[in-house]
DNA sequence: AGCACGCCGACT
DNA sequence: GTCGGCGTGCTC
């Protein structure tokens, strides 16, 4: 009587996402985790065996065998299959899906191998012995011998190109050389600048370790810029090692400088593993497996390394927790604090989330008592955060200044040049100009693919897709009237830089955005070449505003702190004032006093006055309160459905078919649903893909909605048509 | 998904 | 006559 293995097969459609029964070999050693190799229809395939069983509700006759397992050790441990059914229930994803997040790409279909160098040693004796036999005009067996016994060993393929293949095989063979086989790490983490010496902490941090290695719960926190959360980090994890536990430290993809990474090898040594897009596929791999196989115990990473092949997991930290790259965007959408929570409660250990401007619900459930607050509220060295100064654009456009620096800002940035120090000017926009108009007709050039303006972006002279990349020859006549009178609207990063070079011919200005940084290691060059300049400025988006020390900035500028202020979006105030906190922490780091100008053409909100201040629970206060008046997040939950097609029609008719059975939901649970709409979405068009929308808003303790919502999902289901649900999205495009 | 089977048009 | 177009349906 044959053992049964349930199987899901590595196929990413939804009509195969379901359990195959699969006859297991007698002497095959089969286990639940197993990668396996499988006829599946005319084609053989991967699949994970999810379930041994005694018996199927097949006919056996039916049953194929299973063709053979895959690695050496199951790629599934325990805990993380439990998780991803977990994560299947919880966000209606597919279990292939769901297991491809546990089984990293570089794993699956052995497309990447383990490194495997030869290591070649000499035998003195024997080579003493063997020399005086040697031919001597056998060039390459005598200098192989001499320059071996120089150096006593030697990488196998060095050697062998030195000398020839043939000559060191002969010399292995005769028992001259030896050779040891070891598995290399591709990644390297000794070339980074280990710069963290142990310090000792403040009362104040010792007192956040004490409290998060003794409570395994939520911890929050909250510490402003400079309170010292990364000590705090490191503190505890090392407590966690001590008790024979292992730990994940996320942070946003951003902030994985070689410096940070420098912090933890620098502490920990090579037990630390680092996982983030950044690696190769080799060093990936390997770093991978360094976590599998137990030989690494400290994960640290972006998003994707809260599902770190890690066992007994002591502690997972998730720094700068409001920022928005916790929650996947596209194919499986998962927040990262979600797994994080059930892998917390698995492993029974704590889960500390950290930041110096905390998303307004997870403030809300410390302040409420679900999640444990803790407060750092002082720098370490004491200083105060640098002065926030906030610039009318307004006043200054109707004083005759059309150009995107205010007065002030131009004063301040030529005494930083003239004293030799640094200046970082942070604009949210990308290429030269976010869009061209015809001054005659109103036209404006957009995507064929995308309902989008295109950008303009002056080094490339062409124009080019935000959303789907694709770049359009620039017009300078309107297709439309053949007007020549074009006009450039929206400055972004590549124009800043132009005007600057007027402003200060001469001086170096660097630029960091996504066009400047598509190769690897180009952010970090950037930054150390920046790092290394005086005087000069830095232009950038986002990416320049977390976690970079450069002790020589004295002045930050944020050129238009609005731009998220545009969007229709409840979060909107919550993004600028961790936008702005972020960056202006940008200024005055070390001994000198920093200066941070803030441009705005709404400088009378409310937002503003708090970020200068400083003041995080002011703005906790007034933002909760309002929260709870219009019944947002976290009062109610969002549910965003979107349902995308390349067919306009079908997706209409399928959005328009929900929205009909879901209107019963209103009815259903009256008071507790607050709103439900249909529409097109905002971007109505991205990649040729037409897109619409269903917006829900509800109360919802025990997940009935939901469920609810996704059995109204599957009964609609078309196969011409995709459709995702978004748990509380950050953004509605 | 991807592969086979199947039923219609235009080619040596 | 048959080569190949892609619509349909199934995969333990």
């Amino acid at each position: 009587m044959h053992m049964i293995a349930k199987v899901i097969v590595d196929v990413s459609n939804s009509e195969v996402d379901k359990v195959f029964d699969y006859l297991i070999p007698d002497d095959s050693n089969i286990t639940v985790g197993a990668r396996v190799l499988l006829p599946f229809g005319a084609r053989t395939i991967e699949g994970y065996v999810i379930e041994i069983a005694d018996s199927s509700t097949m006919p056996n006759a039916k049953l194929k065998p299973i063709i053979k397992k895959l690695d050496e050790t199951n790629v599934i441990k325990p805990e993380l299959l439990s998780l991803s059914l977990v994560l299947k229930e919880k966000y209606h994803l597919r279990l292939i899906d769901c297991l491809r997040l546990i089984v990293p790409s570089q794993i699956r279909s052995n497309k990447v191998k383990a490194k495997i160098e030869k290591k070649v040693f000499i035998n003195v004796e024997k080579a003493n012995e063997y020399l005086p036999a040697v031919r001597s005009n056998a060039k390459n067996i005598i200098g192989a011998i001499t320059y071996m016994r120089e150096v006593g060993s030697a990488n196998y393929s060095a050697l062998a190109s030195k000398f020839s293949n043939a000559s060191i095989n002969k010399l292995i063979d005769d028992g001259v050389f030896g050779v040891v086989k070891n598995k290399v790490n591709r990644f390297d983490a000794s070339k980074l600048n280990r710069s963290a010496q142990k310090v000792k902490l403040t009362e104040t941090q010792n007192n956040a370790v004490n409290q998060i290695i003794s409570s395994p719960k939520v911890h929050l926190l909250h510490g402003v810029t400079g309170s010292g959360k990364t000590e705090v980090y490191l503190e505890a994890i090392e407590n966690v090692l001590k008790a024979g536990k292992t730990a994940i430290m996320l942070v946003p993809e951003i902030s994985l400088t070689p410096q940070m990474i420098g912090i933890f090898t620098a502490r920990f040594g090579s037990i630390v593993a680092v996982l983030h897009s950044g690696l190769s596929d080799g060093e990936r791999y390997d770093e991978w497996f360094r976590l599998h196989s137990g030989e690494a115990k400290i994960a640290i990473g972006a998003r994707s390394a809260i599902f770190a092949p890690l066992e007994n997991v002591g502690i997972i930290i998730i720094d700068e927790e409001h920022d928005s790259s916790y929650i996947a965007d596209s194919n499986p959408r998962y927040n990262t604090f979600d797994v994080a929570l059930e892998r917390a409660n698995f492993n029974k250990c704590p889960l500390v989330l950290g930041s110096a401007t905390p998303s307004i619900e997870d403030y809300y459930y410390a302040k409420t008592g679900k999640f444990n607050l803790i407060e750092m509220p002082n720098r370490v060295n004491g200083k105060p955060m640098p002065p926030i100064e906030i610039v009318d654009m307004c006043s200054e456009f109707r004083s005759g200044n059309i150009t995107p620096f205010s007065k002030i800002l131009v004063n301040k940035l030529s005494s930083v040049i003239a004293d030799g120090k640094q200046a970082m000017l942070f604009i949210n926009r990308r290429g030269f100009s976010s869009f061209l108009m015809c001054r005659d007709c109103g036209y404006v050039p957009s995507c064929t693919s995308c309902d989008i303006s295109l950008s303009y972006h002056k080094v490339d002279n062409e124009l080019k897709c935000h959303y789907c990349g694709k770049r359009f020859k620039v017009i300078n006549k309107c297709p439309k009237c053949g007007s020549k009178n074009i006009k450039l609207g929206g400055v972004g990063t590549e124009q800043v830089v132009e005007l600057l070079r007027d402003l200060y011919p001469g001086l170096k200005i660097f630029r960091m955005d996504n066009d400047t940084t598509q190769t690897k290691d180009s952010h970090f060059q950037i930054l150390k070449a920046f790092g290394e300049t005086k005087p000069s400025i830095l232009v950038g988006t986002q990416m320049i505003a977390k976690g970079h020390d450069f002790p020589s900035v004295a002045l930050v500028g944020i050129l238009d702190s609005d731009l998220s202020l545009y969007f229709s979006d409840f979060r909107a105030t919550e993004k600028t004032f961790q936008l702005v906190t972020q960056v202006s922490g940008r200024a005055g780091r070390a001994n000198i006093n920093g200066d941070v100008i803030l441009q705005t053409y709404y400088p009378k909100h409310y937002v503003y006055k708090l970020c200068a201040a400083y003041n995080y629970v002011g703005f906790y206060d007034k933002e909760i309160n309002l929260r709870e008046t219009t019944n947002f997040p976290p009062f109610s939950t969002i549910l965003r459905l979107l349902v995308t097609s390349g067919s306009d029609d079908k997706a209409k008719a399928l959005a328009h078919n929900l929205f009909i059975k879901l209107k019963d939901l209103k009815t259903k649970y009256k008071e507790k649903f607050y709103f439900l709409e249909a529409m097109k979405s905002p971007v109505g068009k991205i990649k040729n893909k037409y897109r619409y929308q269903l917006v829900m808003r509800f109360t919802d303790a025990d997940n009935k909605i939901i469920n609810h919502v996704y059995n109204v999902v599957d009964s609609v289901h078309d196969k011409a048509v995709s459709t995702f649900v978004e748990i509380n999205p950050l953004s509605l495009t």
